[in-house]
DNA sequence: GGCCAGGTCAAAG
DNA sequence: CTTTGACATGGC
């Protein structure tokens, strides 16, 4: 089934031609900042909302922090209208444009490469609109440092399978990242696939697993 | 028309 | 510390 095997994380964008399934290659400075872009604006949309957002973006020549940063807030407003919430999204990446411009003049690239973790997801956090999910999801897969992404799909697998009830965003990263490998390619592919999973068999109002491919491991009751 | 989507923040209780 | 409401569009 096509569900399984490398997915390619994080998906395409603006950068469409360079993404293929599977490849984990180098990326440029723009498609970092194209990651940060996404992660921001997929907050509680779905991705196909997030990726007409990030073409009227690119078709604007809007794709740098400094074109967004001077990019007036009406006008960024409708660019990426299309993900919702569009005013406070258009201020969010506004407000992670000017950050980088005035804290981190060397660049998304360098910035992050000589980040540890840790430090990189403290001052991501401190930052409006960027809350734990959006930090990881940025240290993962745009600086490749390895911390799990806890998102609402992970947790409700998690507890359809009776893996665990409610726990903090913390405690449920501590769950996943002392029963995995510790590298950011394992943290990368197991959030793709659980993204993935929970798209295709686990919505909110749909309990059943049917055709699941967890099969037997799936313990989901009537 | 109703429900949902790869969250986050601020204001109450 | 936990709960609640606001934020908003587009697909099915």
């Amino acid at each position: 089934m096509a569900a399984f095997g490398p997915q390619g994380w994080w998906p395409v964008g603006w950068n469409k031609p360079l993404y293929r399934p599977g490849f984990y290659g180098p990326i440029s400075e723009n498609e970092i900042f194209e990651i940060c872009a996404g992660a921001i604006l997929t907050q509680n949309t779905s991705w196909k909302n997030v990726e007409k957002a990030l073409a009227a973006l690119h078709a604007a020549d809007t794709t740098s922090p400094e074109k967004i940063n001077v990019c007036p807030a009406g006008k960024l407003g409708r660019l990426v209208r299309s993900s919702g919430y569009y005013r406070q999204k258009a201020g969010r990446l506004k407000g992670f444009c000017c950050y980088i411009l005035r804290k981190h003049p060397e660049g998304l690239k360098k910035w992050f490469s000589a980040a540890p973790r840790q430090t990189l997801r403290g001052e991501l956090l401190s930052l409006k609109g960027i809350g734990p999910e959006t930090a990881d999801s940025i240290a993962l897969y745009a600086a490749g440092k390895a911390g799990f992404v806890i998102d609402s799909y992970t947790k409700r697998i998690s507890q359809r399978l009776g893996f665990a009830g409610e726990l903090s965003y913390e405690d449920w990263q501590a769950l996943f990242e002392a029963n995995l490998p510790p590298n950011a390619g394992t943290y990368n592919e197991y959030h793709a696939l659980l993204v993935k999973l929970g798209k295709e068999f686990c919505k909110k109002r749909k309990p059943l697993c049917n055709g699941c491919p967890l099969g037997k491991m799936c313990n989901n009751k009537k």
